[in-house]
DNA sequence: CACTGAACCGGAGAGCTCCCCGCTTCATTC
DNA sequence: GAATGAAGCGGGGAGCTCTCCGGTTCAGTG
């Protein structure tokens, strides 16, 4: 009688929860910490820990799939009392900022990126869909192109953000966004 | 006597074109390969190699250094043939097409531009001077944004690249150029 | 409860990047 | 051509990522 697992196991889940708890606190310390060593930190073995996520960016994803809200919200409220394209602007610039303070998610929105994988998991799908919200609004008002795709202009902002997202490169990333916020136009 | 070494001694100068050599073969291949494997077939310790490029990013730039020209040529003939914000626009695409047949050089671009090391090394070097003589025949021409950083330019380029720099990426990515491009675009 | 086999675990190990530091080699001087 | 000391060498090793696989544990069954 081999009972076909329907359910994860018991002490999986636990495992799975024990590093994401592990991994999230040693991400917010600012510290640089490797995967090993979060697997070993957690109590649990590195091919656990790359089991379940076998990827860094898999990881990355879920430690801040719950940090999101504010950037939605922000969306929304930058929609509610500016004209879209300055929505947008302001939204991209939040967005680098948010970025900014947590550790490896610039690296990992770019690997994932690379690999085609942008827009597969938690943190790239709900990006995108506020784009597509903002980039809606602006087409309606007719101030944003129409022609183009939310997975795109994600791209883009994963490309800029790994080239200029630390603090120290701020002026250069606001001279970046501009141009591509710009691009962005209806023309 | 303590004589102040005033140039380069020859085994060292020696073992330096060694490895370029190595490694332009190694690129060339195609394969990935790594920097110990050069170092070994180059028939020298890594130590030696990682004193001479203390990154990879530099060994991949003294590589491509003299595989430039075209590029440069290219820009010009486009400026010739065509207006100035198309001959951007269809240079973006040939250096994209230029870094894909060239591993590392994309990965290369992107470590530095984060590192702040972007327009330091050769082949960013060139890349910005191609790029700071279209913008200006651009601006003159009243076509292009005349308050654009070439530096910036090169690194949204870069970013873009990185993202969707893969040969199955080709429409995705002419679809950012056009973003891009059209944001440096006079309004 | 005893049993069973799929699911899961963990750590050894391979391969990579990069640093460190004792030893060797070169260019120079006399 | 011998002596000298700075420049340069190279390989061992630390730390990282990621895989593999023998052994263990869990959750159903009778």
């Amino acid at each position: 009688m081999t009972p076909p697992r329907t359910t994860q196991r018991a002490d999986a889940r636990r495992n799975r929860e024990r590093l994401i708890a592990t991994a999230a606190e040693a991400f917010a310390s600012g510290q640089p910490i490797s995967l090993d060593a979060i697997a070993k930190r957690a109590g649990v073995g590195s091919g656990t820990l790359y089991r379940h996520f076998p990827t860094r960016e898999d990881l990355v994803e879920e430690v801040y799939r719950d940090q999101l809200r504010p950037l939605r919200e922000d969306a929304q409220a930058l929609l509610a009392t500016q004209r879209p394209a300055e929505a947008l602007h302001a939204w991209t610039r939040r967005f680098a900022e948010w970025a900014g303070e947590r550790r490896g998610i610039c690296e990992a929105l770019v690997a994932m990126s690379a690999s085609g994988r942008f827009g597969r998991g938690p943190v790239c799908d709900e990006v995108q869909r506020i784009l597509e919200t903002i980039l809606e609004a602006g087409a309606q008002a007719g101030e944003l192109r129409s022609d183009v795709d939310p997975v795109d202009v994600g791209g883009i902002l994963a490309g800029v953000l790994s080239v200029a997202g630390a603090p120290e490169q701020r002026a250069q990333l606001d001279r970046m966004l501009t141009v591509v916020v710009d691009g962005l136009r209806q023309r």
